[in-house]
DNA sequence: TTTTTAGTTCACAATAAAATGAACTAGTTT
DNA sequence: AAACTAGTTCATTTTATTGTGAACTAAAAA
């Protein structure tokens, strides 16, 4: 498969981000090709060869996107090879996740919360008010993504 | 300044959260130490002491935390050392520029739909959703910190 | 049953990120 | 001006993360 220097760039762009996010460089292109390739179906070697990666990087970066259920695979009658599919139904799912990880934070805050000493008075009603915020935050979250699905 | 097992220990599950989101290990500490210490004011010997650094790896600390906003400094007549404080009133701030972050993700996957194929309908029709359903909740996001500036 | 194909695993190499601490700067005190 | 204090910088080391490719497994074809 040979790419546009577009789709490159898209690629690269696309990886930059999600390095930023803690994702591997090769994780981060391959989840890339598979939103800019022009076919849904793509196989472990076309990857690999379009992408330049090894083998175990290709086989790790896969089994990555599989378990953050990025992607997923179909096999075909009389046909050993797997084809490798982007899922795009799960967004929702991972937003609602996300959020879940934004919550964590907040659970934190609060144990430190309680476990303050009571004499920094000013500190505290700040801190209160932190998780008071952040709280208010997710809950409209939670909202926004039933607003969204009761709508589709 | 001396920790309680409870304080060491929730640095460090403060520190390890942040750790996941791509801050350097002392960083995380040193600011966990601001949230769970006993006083509002830290000076540089304190936080390198307490948390067993090294000057060079408090200072980084202390610079990383100032630029990204988490933390200043006062100074006392007649005294050479700087305070280290907290900043706690600038959580709204800060969720507004992780949205921001959120965006730009939908604003690549905005790019590489208009690039992609219009073979693949069915791919394509579902990328438009996630980019429209990640629209609504950046917009749902902006609202709801509106919604709690206007309350606070 | 040998060979080919599709992919995984894992020891090792390459690269990158973080921490260390000695040498430095710049302000203070003596 | 010498000595001290508070903190920064930066070359070096330490540690952790990624990527590589050869050896492997397991299924299918010849």
């Amino acid at each position: 498969m040979v790419l546009t220097e577009k789709q490159k760039e898209l690629v690269e762009q696309f990886g930059v981000l999600n390095e930023k996010y803690g994702l591997p460089p090769a994780e981060c292109r391959v989840w890339g090709l598979f939103l800019v390739a022009d076919k849904v179906e793509l196989t472990f070697d076309e990857i690999m060869e379009t992408l330049n990666l090894s083998k175990g990087g290709t086989s790790n970066a896969l089994k990555r996107l599989q378990m953050t259920n990025h992607i997923d695979y179909i096999t075909k009658l009389g046909d050993k090879k797997r084809y490798f599919r982007c899922k795009l139904n799960n967004w929702t799912q991972m937003t609602k996740e996300n959020f879940e990880k934004f919550d964590e934070l907040n659970i934190i805050l609060k144990k430190i919360l309680r476990n303050r000493n009571s004499k920094t008075t000013s500190f505290n009603n700040d801190l209160k008010e932190v998780t008071e915020f952040l709280d208010f935050i997710y809950n409209e979250m939670l909202l926004a993504i039933n607003k969204w699905e009761a709508k589709n």
